[in-house]
RNA sequence: GGACGGGUGGGUGAGUGGCUAAAACCAGCAGACUGUAAAUCUGCCGCUCCUUGCGGGCUACGGAGGUUCGAAUCCUCCCCCGUCCA
């Protein structure tokens, strides 16, 4: 595939927005400038495991920048890391994670590529297991492997450090982990690497391996985390402060519209195509008063879900918004669940029922302190009976962001 | 292999025989105020039952036994983690 590559100036200040770290940036430079001459383009790959098959703004970061890579005409490598997925990752103060089976890795990879294909070009990309090589190392490959690197350099990355000092545990096995995923840099006999700052680490063995093995050493591009819905942690499932890439347009807008007001500059320059001279001027606009922060964040929250689900529907949840927050009414449409026509039920066991609530002790304190409404009343009695014994429908609130229309039938 | 220290609710972490469903803090939830922001204030924050009461039952302090009227707290064995020595 012959390609016409952009003058490198030109491609390297694209590549470089909103990325935390370049090493080197000059090597890149080099590079491009070498692509350019040659006509060959760069092969730049992300690694991932497919671990947690439900994709969150946070990964799109970097792949975004992938993306990136990709519309400059270069070969973006998408590799999963199938094998090493079985390892674990030891970033961040991981326990030890449960070895996933050959089922289970080949199901995540697939919904893992059917959300990354919202982001990279199916057709440009190449996608590669790790297991192709990994799986075929024999213990001599692997003691060659380690023999390459040094405990001491090991033991410098920060979180072995920490958890060294403050009397955690680690696993000899999660030493091994850059250690076999640098392999995959070998084989791939990548250009430059993609990874989240917190990989930085794993990137620069990778990059110092594969010159053991005789290759010139990756360029590490690092982009920076993107912080969750409560403003402090990173974005991650298991804290709870994320949005899903899948997640339904208005769902996806309410938590957008949660986020701290100074977060929401970090959204702009990571998870959209705003350069960064737009966003700068937006941000002055803000901060002058010409324009409401909210008013802000919605276009953030618009422009963000018509990435994932189109511009109409962006829009739509936009209104649905508007209407149910700002004036306050009834959604325009609720999730409906129907029922067959039993006994009458008590709103608190119903709300247990239709999973508004974990525990029957939790819809009574919801209720009690008036986080419940039935067609937009206030109820507080746990024990009021509903009508789910003859035909009709009601629709109940349970806290600030849950509604559904109950249709008994 | 040896010596010592440690394992408490989602997290940090108090608690050394009854007053402890277990302090405090964080996180979380609800209400008020708002812009479903932040900040602030109030309340809640194991499950369950009802006669909704500072009510009853059940479950919970690594695991299994034991002592005791009563155990997160004492004893025994086991598992796990760390530090130092080899």
């Amino acid at each position: 595939m012959s390609e016409t590559f952009k003058p490198v100036e030109e491609q390297l200040a694209y590549l470089k927005k909103g990325t935390a770290e370049i090493i080197r940036e000059d090597e890149l430079k080099t590079k491009l400038a070498e692509s350019l001459k040659t006509g060959k383009p760069l092969r730049v790959y992300l690694g991932v495991d497919p671990t947690a098959p439900d994709l969150h703004l946070g990964h799109t970061v970097v792949l975004r920048k992938l993306k990136h890579f990709q519309d400059m005409g270069h070969t973006a490598v998408f590799l999963i890391g199938d094998f090493s997925a079985m390892i674990g990752d030891p970033t961040g103060v991981s326990e030890t994670r449960p070895p996933l089976t050959r089922e289970q890795v080949d199901a995540n990879a697939k919904t893992y590529l059917d959300q990354v294909f919202k982001i990279l070009d199916p057709k440009k990309t190449e996608v590669r297991y790790n297991s192709e090589w990994l799986g075929k190392l024999t213990a001599v490959d692997v003691v060659r492997l380690c023999s390459h690197y040094r405990l001491a350099r090991m033991l410098e990355r920060e979180d072995f450090r920490t958890r060294l000092n403050e009397g955690h545990p680690i696993s000899v096995h999660e030493l091994l982990y850059p250690l076999l995923t640098a392999f995959d840099a070998v084989s791939l006999k990548s250009d430059v690497e993609l990874g989240a700052t917190e990989q930085k680490f794993n990137l620069l063995v990778h990059r110092e391996i594969q010159r053991e093995y005789g290759l010139p050493g990756q360029v590490v591009l690092t982009m920076p985390i993107l912080v969750g819905l409560d403003g402090s942690r990173k974005m991650s499932k298991s804290l709870g402060n994320y949005i899903g890439i899948t997640e339904a347009p208005t769902e996806m807008f309410g938590k957008m519209m949660s986020i701290p007001d100074e977060l929401m500059w970090s959204y702009y320059e990571l998870i959209t195509d705003r350069t960064p001279a737009e966003i700068t001027a937006l941000k002055s606009e803000v901060t002058n008063g010409k324009l409401h922060p909210m008013d802000a964040k919605m276009r953030l929250a618009t422009e963000v879900i018509a990435d994932f689900h189109g511009q109409d529907a962006a829009n739509k949840a936009a209104e649905h918004f508007q209407r149910v927050f700002r004036d306050r009414q009834a959604p325009t449409e609720i999730p409906v669940v129907k029922l067959k026509q039993g006994e009458a039920k008590q709103l608190n066991a119903l709300l247990v029922e239709l999973k508004l609530v974990d525990s029957k002790s939790e819809a009574d304190r919801l209720i009690k302190q008036g986080g419940a409404e039935v067609d937009g009343a206030r109820v507080d009695d746990p024990r009021k009976s509903m009508p789910t014994d003859k035909a009709g429908e009601f629709t109940l609130r349970a806290g600030k962001k849950k509604f559904l229309k109950v249709v008994v039938e």
